[in-house]
DNA sequence: GTCTATAGCTGGATAGAC
DNA sequence: GTCTATCCAGCTATAGAC
């Protein structure tokens, strides 16, 4: 075995903890929001101590940008995956089942925290940003030509649709669904896109 | 003047103190989240040191704990107000809108904070539950009431109805749409219904 | 690169003078 | 009841031994 296979090893497992340490991240962040998550609660659900975490990432910030941006890639790597025959309204339909079901099986929610803090901490990683441009550029070609196609209110401004469904990413409903109702996770997610796209009432199509 | 004035006086401006602290709360509260809030942001936003706060509430637990309770009843008392003759779907929309007018002048949301810890602080506070259940109740007549006459869809279940309604007091789209779109209070609130009630598709009566 | 130990700071809560 | 001054716990981040 040569160094360089050594070298390739270190390298190889120096991944899959910093994969292991998102994970964790991901998960802390779902349960108990930015400001509530130590970097003590991480490395103890690695099971590394706090100095190595910080080899890893250099800051807090960093650390969950990080999580934050492997969750918006898996959100643009699964909508390119998606049938590309189907209308721009089930694209948008199939995404945030997607995301319902992420979130339900203890993931993060697409907006981490709704305090202009943690906003403001967000918007100065270039990286971060540039994803969420990314992928909201796509979602909203989707918004505006299921208008055209009338599956979607074109009563609405485009800007009320977008935000409304990155909303219903992390609806406190689905939450409160899962702990209180026996309702199955398969249950919650046909019910909860059930109301996103056809409201409370019910004098719509099904 | 007799000393019992001279106690009564005392009494309105601690009462007025008090009100006065809980309208700071609500504010920071409704910025920052609970989380961030610290009892040195209430203290001078009122004018008053750390101690006296603390001579008012004893901890940051019970002061957030009441001004959600000011704010609970305050929707209780509204909801009491609405002309008894209209039908309960109506009840709920002016109910709704009442709570996002009330956020969007930078007060609280019904659910100041998804987080379990929050959640869990505020369960223990036996006053804050108490209203939360009479609230509750009377919703959830509304709720059915609605179902049964055919205003709100019959094939949801009761639970996601009312945790959706939750939701939407506290939809951060409101939020987005204030800071980021041009849209008027008012437009805000007549888009943000129609998203709520009948969703973001087009085939549902206006 | 990993740890133990700790610096430095912040925020909840209080002691004690007035 | 109000303040100044302070305690203490817990957090981010790092120094320094191995």
């Amino acid at each position: 075995m040569s160094i360089f296979n050594k070298i390739s090893f270190k390298d190889q497992a120096f991944k899959l903890r910093e994969s292991a340490i998102l994970d964790a991240t991901t998960s802390i962040l779902g349960d108990k929001g930015f400001d509530l998550m130590t970097m003590d609660d991480v490395a103890n659900a690695v099971g590394i101590s706090k100095p190595s975490l910080y080899k890893h990432f250099k800051s807090k910030e960093e650390l969950v940008g990080e999580a934050l941006i492997r969750l918006i890639d898996g959100a643009i790597t699964y909508l390119a995956d998606i049938d590309k025959d189907l209308p721009p309204v089930q694209k948008l339909r199939i995404l945030l089942e997607w995301a319902m079901r992420v979130r339900l099986q203890g993931g993060m929610p697409f907006l981490p925290s709704t305090s202009t803090s943690v906003r403001s901490m967000l918007m100065k990683n270039i990286s971060y940003v540039t994803r969420i441009l990314k992928l909201n550029s796509q979602l909203e070609k989707l918004v505006i030509a299921a208008q055209k196609s009338g599956d979607l209110n074109p009563k609405l401004s485009c800007d009320v649709i977008l935000f409304s469904y990155y909303s219903r990413t992390c609806d406190p409903a689905v939450d409160y669904l899962k702990t209180f109702s026996k309702m199955s996770d398969d249950a919650i997610v046909e019910h909860m896109l059930q109301v996103a796209f056809n409201g409370l009432t019910s004098n719509s199509a099904q």
